[in-house]
DNA sequence: TAGTAAATTTGTAATCATTACAATTTTATA
DNA sequence: TATAAAATTGTAATGATTACAAATTTACTA
């Protein structure tokens, strides 16, 4: 994955910033919130803007290769991954993993007259590592 | 439905505010938000207060009479059906509806080692009447 | 290459939902 | 009726997000 080379087929200027945070959110698919983004880079980028960071990533949303996660109140959290998938969420240690899950499972039955563009499928829980504690 | 009674049945004594907030959910069905209520029963109810809106939703929901929904950020509504079932949201005029889901549909296969608490499946799109103006 | 316009980034202030908390009011009880 | 407990209220604080204008960087043209 050559990071400019993605933002620039999907209509975005690579500009530094941009670029690293495309980079942080996809190697790190950790579906962070600004905050942590924000956290995380600003030591190296030292002239890095929280806004910079909200203006990014509403532009990432817009251009399609950011997916936002809202399980909680309070918090927005991001994910490089646009395909339709779920998240769980550990109400332990707050991790949350992305889950491929087939759609058409859901019976839908009741939904004839509508037309559905997007799907969320949230889990919470208690993931393997926090049951075993 | 007695509301007095079903909030007694649950641990909650029913003062004033507490039945007419929660004979607003269960009536209107229309997933409200905090602001919604308070803006509809402070006329009817003029020493009403918000943080009264606030703590009354949060007693039910801690009593497991109902339940959060959390499609977008920016806004928790509350919704008196605390069986499963998901959501299907109108990006469009906003309206939120209940629908039943088999959730035992969904193949989670992936996630053998974790356990599930709580499911959340949010459908957005247009509904009929607003695909057909 | 310099000069200018456009795009991007930045910092500060404003907004809005929610929570904290202390004071007041109401309810229950002795 | 007096007192304690519970519930309600209003105000202030918090925290995420947005608005917006200034500063900086980039792109383009003469």
């Amino acid at each position: 994955m050559n990071i400019p080379n993605y933002l620039a087929e999907n209509d975005i200027k690579p500009s530094y910033q941009r670029i690293r945070i495309f980079e942080y959110l996809y190697h790190e698919m950790n579906h962070p919130t600004v905050d942590l983004i924000y956290k995380t880079l600003a030591p190296e980028i030292p002239t890095l803007s929280k806004t910079t960071v909200y203006n990014t990533l509403k532009l990432f949303v817009d251009k399609g290769i950011t997916s936002t996660v809202t399980i909680e109140n309070n918090e927005v959290r991001y994910d490089a991954i646009v395909t339709h998938h779920g998240h769980f969420k550990c109400n332990v240690c707050g991790i949350i993993v992305d889950i491929p899950l087939n759609f058409n499972q859901l019976n839908l039955n009741e939904l004839k007259d509508v037309t559905i563009e997007q799907t969320q499928v949230h889990l919470i829980g208690k993931c393997n590592k926090c049951l075993t504690i």
